[in-house]
DNA sequence: AACTTATCCAACCGCCGCTAC
DNA sequence: AGTAGCGGCGGTTGGATAAGT
């Protein structure tokens, strides 16, 4: 294992204190259970590990294309700013999941299935390009480095002679094409908060539902994460999908 | 059967944001 | 305003086990 293995006498204590003491103050439970354990480890088997309802086995079908949904939704971090729970969020939406499974599962299965596919996908899409080059080179678009210092301006677009054409993912308010690119920058602006990712692919702006809510704070200083506000959000996420 | 390689997943680590003082 | 302590998270590690040779 990554560290020392909990043994089934460790495992009782930590059970036996959380029904007695419940969850929280995790910096007392060592203590109180009489572990030679740190907090974070006792949180962590207990969470993944000794909690009730917790489902084994290999995930389901259905269970699959969530996470893949979920994490095509999820997967930037830019999208929610610095405040990212990607994996606990999906988690969230897989009764009897936890994030540690979730997270092991992506890494182990789908990261490399999902790759091997867009891999897969990029090759094909290459050979298309070749065999249908003209010889006309194809207008592309650069975009210049001005929206660094002017946050909330447009960067200028101009056209070049560069031969890999980039590809649009949104539109803007003003229903003017962004690209990948420009649309990470802007959405790492506090204030900013236009887009989301790949919302802005589906016709969303961040701000049609409840920005503060998704983001977990405000400008007016909300401080608090609201998680019942989150799992709405995400209901109302998971119907767009 | 013995050895090597690949995969899985529990556990750890470092960092971050929040809260209380 | 600064800071220490806490809970919580994602990324990574490494031992156990399965699969392959």
């Amino acid at each position: 294992m990554g560290g020392v293995a909990w043994t089934e006498e460790e495992d009782q204590l930590l059970k036996k204190c959380i029904e007695r003491y419940g969850e929280g103050k995790w910096h007392r439970v060592p203590l109180l259970a009489g572990l030679n354990r740190c907090r974070k480890s006792c949180r962590l088997r207990w969470l993944n590990y000794l909690r009730p309802n917790i489902k084994r086995g290999s995930f389901a079908e259905d269970e699959v294309q969530l996470i893949i949904k979920l994490h095509k939704l999820l997967g930037n971090k830019q999208v929610l700013h610095t405040y990212t729970r990607v994996w606990s969020l999906i988690a969230g939406r897989l009764p009897g999941r936890t994030a540690n499974d979730v997270k092991n599962y992506w890494n182990c299965h789908l990261s490399k299935k999902l790759s091997a596919q867009e891999t897969e996908e990029e090759y094909q899409s290459a050979v298309m390009n070749v065999e249908s080059i003209s010889p006309k080179p194809a207008r592309s678009i650069v975009i210049t480095q001005d929206y660094h210092v002017a946050p909330n301006s447009l960067p200028a677009i101009q056209e070049s002679s560069m031969s890999a054409p980039f590809d649009f993912i949104g539109v803007d308010q003003q229903g003017r094409e962004l690209m990948k690119e420009e649309i990470e920058i802007r959405v790492q602006e506090p204030a900013g908060g236009v887009f989301i990712g790949d919302l802005a692919t589906e016709g969303h702006q961040f701000g049609e539902f409840d920005e503060v809510n998704v983001l977990g704070r405000s400008d007016e200083g909300c401080s608090k994460w609201d998680w019942d506000d989150l799992m709405l959000d995400m209901d109302l996420w998971t119907d767009l999908l």
